[in-house]
DNA sequence: CTCTATATTTGGATACTATCCAAATTACTT
DNA sequence: AAGTAATTTGGATAGTATCCAAATATAGAG
């Protein structure tokens, strides 16, 4: 409860695509410039910046033209949701048989269309465990609607 | 292996919403007509058509204008398997503290995004579980993948 | 057996996401 | 100051899903 939470998402406000970027952009943790996006995703440099002007557009993100892009608290703090339920829905299908690369790739495709409130539930069924498959799980953000039900 | 299989399907063939037709067809068990489907879906009766000449197209379903629909051969395998999917899923996520309307409301955004080779892992890992939380599990197709490596 | 109400299909339009290419613009480096 | 590299803009395409209005077919009533 010492953070005040922007707004109430659902975790579905974005497409995979989208995903992608904002996950992409934390994970890095600096500014980010068009070229390195483009290159990470695969895509051509003006979809990544017609892609982040959408998101900046939907307050994710900050866009200096040329210059590259910021997560805004807003992005951060989605932004890290997204990392969570990456990593928790990959761990979770480790203990499924799956290899680490099979359930990561797994989760990619399908990560975008499950609710944070399932997260929520299903990390918190796991005892909320701080190591992933691909990478350290944090719990900020995690808490809030199991205080308020 | 008494069953031959029609053709090698990752289970990612399908957008979300052709899904919801395969399963809605197969779970009705006989011929389909276009009404029952578009009120099912709420979608307007001309979207169903559409809908079901582009799976007709590609070999999931028999469509006699004006009269209904059925799968075809390969139009059941795909869809027992979707089902299966559906009902692995949802008992997965059960497990995980969701309510059986919670799992089951939550798989059917994502599941389309879930390939074969993943549901066989978690099936087989999980027991070939018979009973779902929404309708019995079959596992016709569900032993090739394990028996073929 | 015909007519009409209902079901279905067709045709046309829209929206959204994602993508690419070519051309224009900006920034950086020498 | 000039040229190269990065970035953005504008325009086009593709796939999915949807709706509405109009045309067509089926089936049941008489």
């Amino acid at each position: 409860m010492n953070k005040q939470n922007y707004f109430d998402f659902t975790g579905l406000e974005l497409s995979p695509r989208k995903v992608d970027y904002l996950k992409f952009i934390l994970e890095k943790g600096t500014t980010v410039k068009t070229t390195e996006i483009s290159s990470s995703l695969q895509v051509d440099p003006s979809t990544t910046t017609k892609t982040i002007n959408e998101l900046a557009e939907a307050g994710y993100l900050n866009h200096v033209p040329y210059k590259g892009v910021d997560l805004t608290e807003l992005g951060v703090e989605y932004a890290e949701f997204l990392l969570r339920r990456h990593r928790i829905l990959s761990l979770l299908l480790t203990h499924y048989g799956l290899s680490t690369e099979e359930a990561c790739s797994e989760v990619s495709r399908f990560e975008a269309f499950v609710s944070r409130s399932a997260i929520n539930k299903i990390c918190s069924s796991m005892g909320h465990p701080m190591v992933g498959v691909c990478g350290e799980i944090t719990h900020e953000g995690c808490f809030y609607e199991e205080h308020h039900p």
